[in-house]
RNA sequence: GGCUCUUUGGUCAAGCGGCUAAGACGCCGCCCUCUCACGGCGGAAACACGAGUUCGAUUCUCGUAAGAGUCACCA
């Protein structure tokens, strides 16, 4: 039994997609959950599509997601080179090899030609196939055009009659008609390979057993086995991905403008949550769980929970289960990850002390890091707010019982010298204002609504009333009390 | 158009001949509560259609329909 050994082979276009990640975490999970290599294999056989700095993205996003190859650019393994562009003699004798063979044949077709050919067939509403010019061509002649210097390609001989069976471990036995098949480049007039044929290639070198990429593959495959077969190389497993899809309609791609790992990165997605999220996207495990470290996938990750039809990328659940990953998370590092957010809307108020109490406040009430300036802007400056939100009737306030708490907030608070000393501690004013609200004959929601209103100038906050005040400070708590009554006062008379 | 694949609630999905057809997100309601959120409880919501096979089909077969992929010197 061969060693499990699978392949990322992306090509370097200097956008990870969100589909491309998920082809690599269940080729890694494959070669992982058996104990397996997973391999980095750059194909980059389309000089045309050249990208500076594409290959950092793809190192990077592996690196994010903790998804480590153990053998590829930088790591190698014995099978090197790992960058397609760099094995160019490789291809061109295993080519010649099929030629060799009779598998394979040079073809002296001038594009000119090729694309008359194509438009004669698009005419007539059918797909276009090579017509076999030169399939056939008298030996002596292609050594002429040979020696001649004119421009080829190396064409696979495809069986003229029969059909071709190949067995996907996610989609079973296909079969196709051989005649269907069109007698494709192998080998480019520039010498570079096609994609289809230093696949095959590379995958043979680097002894991989687990072909895993998307279902746009699966017409192809049988091509590949009949090149598999040419070379008397053994065949794979194949495992096609079904895609993902923005919408009923549309694949995840770069040109839709969806997000690519590191715009989700960027949005205040972690790396964890997100890979969590799209192991299950096409997956499911044969527990009843969805919470699951990479470690775990490892474990559970099995070809028989990949689903056959497409997903679509459900953005809502993906948060969700990132406020999960937030909640989950212990305190301190929760503080830390959220610091620099919180710094930045309090810019120099920002003690320690502050940040720590506002993020675990902010903690169970956001999704994404980046809700965490909308919710905590109010504590740097109080929004301009309509006396409206003075009024609800389940906390038994409105703008004139608002109005006289607001009053007695000020009258009391400002007799305290050692809350003004002290600033407020959360639970002791919380204490103190029930014993207020009692003294007088008031609901606690009488005296709590108005005060976290006229503090925070919003009908919703994180946090209650007195952690607002604690947090603010007796001073400007005391000042937006001041400012609430103002506000409530020009109303009642603008009212009458 | 040829070939190939897909089809369970709005979404992700379990199911692999017999179930009141799981679970999760989202949505709705209730509870908890110094607002909101978190948490707890409950609810609405699905087998594309038509024939077969079978004592019995979501599950097997064949059609139909609707989607998708592919048919490049791109991957």
């Amino acid at each position: 039994m061969n060693k499990t050994r699978t392949r990322f082979a992306p090509s370097p276009t200097g956008y990870m997609h969100i589909g491309n990640l998920r082809t690599a975490l269940y080729e890694y999970l494959i070669a992982k959950s058996q104990g397996g290599d997973f391999l980095l294999r750059i194909e980059d056989t389309d000089q045309e599509r050249y990208v500076e700095g594409a290959l950092d993205v793809v190192f990077n996003t592996l690196k994010a997601t903790g998804i480590e190859y153990d053998e590829g650019p930088g790591k190698e393994g014995g099978c090197g080179p790992y960058i397609q562009s760099q094995r160019r003699d490789i291809y061109k004798k295993y080519a010649l090899e099929l030629v060799e063979k009779g598998a394979a044949y040079y073809c002296f077709c001038t594009r000119e030609r090729l694309m008359g050919l194509k438009t004669d067939d698009d005419a007539l509403g059918t797909g276009f196939n090579y017509d076999r010019h030169c399939r056939d061509l008298p030996a002596d002649e292609v050594k002429r055009n040979l020696d001649a210097g004119l421009p080829y390609v190396i064409r696979q001989k495809m069986p003229l009659s029969g059909t071709t069976t190949f067995t996907d471990a996610v989609y079973g036995d296909i079969t196709v008609e051989n005649k269907t098949l069109d007698d494709q480049v192998l080998l480019k007039s520039d010498g570079l390979p096609t994609y289809n044929f230093a696949n095959v290639v590379d995958d043979h070198l680097m002894g991989i057993t687990h072909v895993v990429r998307g279902n746009e593959y699966l017409s192809s495959t049988p091509k590949y086995n009949l090149l598999y077969e040419a070379f008397g190389w053994e065949i794979p497993v194949y495992v096609h991905c079904a895609p993902i899809m923005k919408d009923e309609h549309h694949k995840l791609s770069k040109r839709n403008g969806d997000a690519s790992f590191f715009d989700l990165v960027d949005k205040g997605y972690l790396p964890e949550a997100i890979l969590n999220y799209i192991a299950l996207l096409g997956w499911s495990p044969s527990v009843n769980e969805e919470f699951f470290t990479l470690k775990e996938l490892e474990q559970n990750f099995s070809i028989s929970g990949i689903s056959r039809s497409p997903s679509i990328f459900d953005i809502e659940k993906l948060s969700w289960m990132n406020g999960e990953y937030i909640r989950r998370m212990d305190d301190d590092a929760f503080v830390k990850l959220a610091e620099p957010c919180i710094s930045a809307v309090l810019t120099d108020k920002a003690t320690p002390a502050l940040v720590q109490k506002l993020a675990l406040l902010i903690k169970p009430r956001i999704n994404i890091l980046s809700e965490i300036p909308d919710k905590i802007g109010f504590l740097a400056e109080l929004p301009d707010y309509s006396t409206e939100i003075y009024v609800h009737k389940k906390m038994k306030t409105d703008e004139a019982v608002s109005l006289e708490a607001l009053k007695l907030l000020s009258d009391s608070l400002g007799e305290r010298p050692d809350f003004a000393q002290d600033g407020f501690v959360s639970q002791e004013l919380y204490e103190y204002l029930c014993g207020l609200a009692a003294e007088h004959g008031l609901k606690n929601s009488q005296i709590l609504w108005p005060l976290r209103t006229a503090v925070s100038g919003l009908a919703a906050t994180p946090g209650g009333a007195t952690e607002l005040a604690e947090i603010l400070g007796y001073d400007e708590t005391m000042r937006r009390i001041g400012d609430g009554i103002r506000r409530l006062e020009e109303s009642a008379a603008s009212g009458n």
